[in-house]
DNA sequence: TGGGTATGCGGAGGCTCCTCCGCATCGCCA
DNA sequence: TGGCGATGCGGAGGAGCCTCCGCATACCCA
């Protein structure tokens, strides 16, 4: 479920393979790169890099598809081991961790976020299936807010990056990652 | 307090007027617009162009100011009109009208938002003041939280835009801004 | 195993961005 | 008014993005 079927051709999936570790290494290196020298690294035409992958975003995210599954996977973790309210949290920590770490590497996952370019695909859907399992928890515990929507929440943490990633920086984005749990915990509670 | 200083020389100062009417006419036109054109239309070289505005993003800052200032001003008004809570809430529309129309004159604005290039200059700082001024009026009203800095909310709002401008668009943001206010309001007055 | 065709490959080319530096022009001062 | 230094101009050029299409190759079927 993790992985689109590979391509139907041999030399098209070993392609596709080069490319991906070709530009594992480069966006490791920090500094950016031009997808020529991808694609020239990887051994193959630049036409071919366009065709699996249509933009850069495309790349990036298929890089980084098992990271994000491993940060979507943890929200059952974090629920484990801690209620919704702080559950929930903790993960946009941990996306705030996940994000981080790309920037260092690289500013192409930034430019992915940051553009809003991550839209219905797959990684925005994962995403809002990890809030999801949080909210299903905290609703009827009565701790979060059952009239909130999961995509709404994982826009907002995705702006919150978008806006600070030029400044403000960590500090700010926790702030406001602290209003925004304000905002999705249940009223009236409060001892 | 507006302006800057125009520059010391007559011709750069006829060149930058320049440059700025046929920026306006062409990021009217809707399309996306090569610099160059533009130098072209003003009648002024490439390099002109880029001395005055050193980035895509000075140029259309430019362009926006006035009515970026009069967006801002519009909190004063607001406040005038209703309480400051729901002034707030009623900028922050003007805000989304204000982006949204640019939106329609091309994607200029829009890429100035969403990649959060909107980072010490000129307009994030006037944005702030704006809130700022809200803010003065409902935290002794009791209406709204003393702790929460209005850098914080705008770049919430920025955040919101960015996150939504290629998908999810008007109504989600909407909602995201209305969690927003639910943070931003002092608690414990609810009737 | 061998032939035909869908599928994939590659890179030239057109476009834009942005920089850099020699030349022209302005405006001051006598 | 005329000369000179600071300031501004302009566009060539290097680099990256992305497209497009003729050629090569892998897979299917007999």
């Amino acid at each position: 479920m993790v992985d689109e079927q590979p391509p139907r051709r041999a030399d098209a999936a070993r392609n596709r393979a080069r490319l991906l570790e070709a530009a594992r290494t480069a966006f490791a290196s920090g500094e950016s790169v031009a997808l020529e020298r991808i694609a020239r690294a990887a051994g193959v035409g630049i036409g071919t890099l366009y065709r699996h992958f249509p933009t850069r975003e495309d790349l990036v995210e298929a890089i980084y598809r098992e990271e994000l599954d491993r940060l979507c996977r943890s929200a059952s973790e974090l629920l484990d081991a801690a209620p919704p309210e702080v559950a929930l949290r903790r993960w946009m920590d941990r996306f705030d961790d996940y994000v981080a770490t790309k920037h260092e590497m690289g500013d192409a996952v930034r430019a992915l976020f940051a553009s809003g370019a991550v839209k219905l695909s797959h990684s925005r859907r994962r995403l809002t299936e990890a809030v999801q399992t949080i909210l299903d928890a905290g609703v009827p515990a009565g701790t979060l807010r059952a009239d909130v929507r999961a995509d709404d929440i994982v826009a907002s943490v995705v702006g919150a990056f978008a806006a600070t990633s030029l400044e403000g920086g960590r500090q700010q984005r926790a702030r406001m990652l602290d209003l925004l749990m304000d905002a999705v915990r249940a009223p009236g509670l409060s001892g």
